[in-house]
DNA sequence: AATAATCTCAACCGCGGTTTT
DNA sequence: AAAAACCGCGGTTGAGATTAT
């Protein structure tokens, strides 16, 4: 049959982390390095299930995690990778050395939806809003917008999106290696690729897009390996 | 100063893909 | 091949902090 159950789910903590499991947990992963989440809490002596574990590491307890104020450069970074890739958290913090997937997540969620509706962009398309007299300033607790991405979303959340027939609002990302140039859609004023209007020329835009995903490159900076 | 409203972010939940038995 | 756990991800929650009244 299958594998042994990773723990005893009777017998783990939950909540908040203490002082003294931080401890251990850091004390056990510099003894002997990341990985094997499932076996770890057992060897650690904690009382945590392995992903619990995994999730306090990545998030708060490695060393190498910056903290801190996002920089103007990392709020532009952010923005940039969201509208062509959407809320692919790991991705997009694989490309902000020292910025955890959780981190960007909430910090998206928190400050830069509301910077971009300042600016008149929807935060889910990069679209400028369209303004009905509503409050742009949503705050975070009321139930956001839903807007889809196109095909690839959620049955649950397209079906809330009323489309425009003439609108193409589907994003593609491509692998981390693409043999031959993608032929880049045709675009009409203003209509297609929404996630990738910010107000770049478009010869910026084409070239940014391959760089800082590292396409051209084939290589995805992606840290956690 | 007290209370309510809002914000922040660490942690949890559930899902999908992968791996192991 | 099938079943079950592991792993990693994105969405959501809720406690504590902060701000407004």
């Amino acid at each position: 049959m299958g594998r042994s159950p990773c723990c005893e789910k009777a017998h783990t903590n939950k909540g908040a982390w203490t002082k003294e499991e931080d401890d251990r947990l850091v004390a056990y992963i510099r003894a002997h390095g990341e990985g094997c989440w499932r076996s770890l809490p057992k060897a650690a002596g904690l009382l945590r299930c392995g992903k619990s574990c995994r999730l306090r590491w990545i998030n708060y307890l490695r060393p190498d995690l910056k903290r801190g104020n996002f920089t103007e450069e990392e709020d532009e970074l952010i923005i940039k990778l969201h509208s062509l890739i959407g809320n692919k958290w790991s991705l997009i913090a694989a490309r902000l050395p020292g910025r955890t997937d959780n981190e960007i997540k909430n910090y998206w969620n928190t400050h830069i939806r509301r910077k971009l509706l300042c600016r008149g962009v929807d935060p889910v398309t990069h679209r400028p809003v369209n303004r009905h007299g509503s409050d742009t300033t949503t705050p975070s607790r009321r139930k956001p917008v839903v807007v889809g991405f196109g095909p690839d979303q959620k049955e649950e959340k397209s079906s809330s999106v009323e489309w425009s027939p003439d609108l193409n609002l589907e994003l593609r990302i491509s692998p981390p290696f693409q043999p031959q140039e993608t032929p880049v859609p045709e675009k009409r004023d203003g209509e297609q690729l929404g996630g990738l209007c910010l107000g770049l020329q478009k010869s910026q835009m084409e070239c940014h897009c391959r760089d800082f995903l590292g396409l051209s490159t084939g290589i995805l900076d992606y840290r956690r390996q």
